[in-house]
DNA sequence: GCAAAAGTGTTTCACATACACCCATGC
DNA sequence: GCATGGGTGTATGTGAAACACTTTTGC
């Protein structure tokens, strides 16, 4: 340690590059859907500080991209997936969240199709972990996912987004599962298909379900008109 | 210009900083309410690139604390209030959205009463902006402000939060005037009432308006177990 | 024929909306 | 007494919620 006092070029310098020594990050909170449980893809933390615990994807914000960008980079390359549903949520920026370091993250959520064959677990660090499973994880990841996790509940009812975790062709017995499974509620069948018909969201393919040990339902897809991806329209925005 | 391929150490050390070279800031809308009107405090831009606009009151994060604490310092050292309503909107970070280097925002909106004595406008670059006569702002903000007045008008039917904008005590008529200037649309007087006291967020107060020309109205305030203070309880989350 | 899930309709309640008249006060 | 806004009730429509029986298929 140095004594107080004796204050030299090098710790000015230090000092005021500490000022703006503030990395930033994003972190994603990847849901997906299967055996109707929602999940979260987790990774295995490679810090010592977090050893065994499983954290978010992330990644800091390259200086030469915009931020919005970095989500979706952070999930192409460590999962191979495109075009997916990506929603900001909220930015966090306790002192110390970061043991290495101050790192303010911002929050998306994504919503991806488990059954999309891009997906790359190549890894195998990591795994798909079921919402009610999670006790604790790395920084305070647990905090972010429970934050995502009320915002998508929000989210759901108002906006026709569950569908980015289902296959293209679905019936309304899996929607109304993975309505259960997102909310963690039963939900009465006759309500339900009235109220999710009333939104005018699905489109009837006269198909119905093959290879099920019972009476076939029949199948829909999301219309197509509400299938927009999801970037931001800024000078839409701008313009208001 | 230097030529490429004469990468010195300087270069070399720059590239690295750059990297880590991303400020963060906290913008702030301030939302107050006068004559019947939304209002919004805006301060001459200090910068040559905006001469002659307005911006939002920012700042950047400190090292040294929370970045929730920011948007508090920022109202306090510019305005002198405290214990304000304050809440996270978003973050912004387009490339260039600074023209002094990369800065990455996160937006705040905030909601004042103007009539409270602690507020100064003393610097006298501050003004109160109605909030349908701003055309153009400084960096992004009118894209800032607009996503805040979204999710302001999202909230206030939700959530008891309008009453920061209104003195201690007021009529039925007072705040459904506030109500239309925060919607932009005129409300029916016996359905606003009806709404209003279906949510049981008012106390009748068995007081009278004075010095009205008319006939007075009752005189109301907010429930007070409603006047929660705003800043988040992490505690509470973590443990969801 | 039986197990398993699909499909469907009615009633009730809460809340949103539309709408018009009398009342209390200051001047 | 008149101008100004305060205060109130009813009828109608829409969506949410509760609730049970018949149908179709695979086995």
């Amino acid at each position: 340690m140095q004594k107080i006092g004796l204050k030299t070029a090098e710790i000015e310098k230090k000092t005021h590059l500490d000022f703006f020594n503030i990395a930033i990050s994003v972190d994603c909170v990847i849901f997906g859907y299967e055996n109707k449980k929602l999940k979260v893809l987790l990774i295995k933390s490679d810090l010592k500080e977090f050893e065994g615990l499983w954290s978010l994807l992330g990644d800091l914000v390259r200086p030469d991209e915009d931020m919005e960008e970095a989500p979706y980079r952070v999930l192409r390359e460590r999962t191979g997936l495109q075009n997916v549903f990506l929603e900001q949520v909220h930015t966090f920026g306790r002192l110390n969240r970061h043991p290495s370091g101050r790192v303010i993250t911002t929050a998306y959520y994504s919503l991806v199709d488990t059954k999309s064959h891009a997906i790359q677990l190549t890894e195998n660090e990591l795994h798909w972990h079921n919402i009610n499973d999670i006790e604790k994880l790395a920084f305070d990841h647990k905090l972010i996912l429970n934050t995502c996790l009320n915002r998508l509940r929000e989210q759901v009812m108002e906006h026709p987004i569950v569908f980015n975790l289902l296959s293209e062709k679905f019936s309304l017995r899996e929607l109304q599962d993975l309505y259960e499974a997102i909310l963690g509620v039963e939900l009465d069948r006759r309500n339900f298909r009235k109220r999710i018909m009333l939104k005018n969201w699905l489109v009837d393919l006269n198909e119905m379900e093959e290879d099920v040990p019972h009476r076939p339902g029949k199948l829909y897809k999301l219309r197509s008109q509400l299938k927009k991806n999801n970037r931001p329209n800024v000078d839409r925005l701008m313009s208001l």
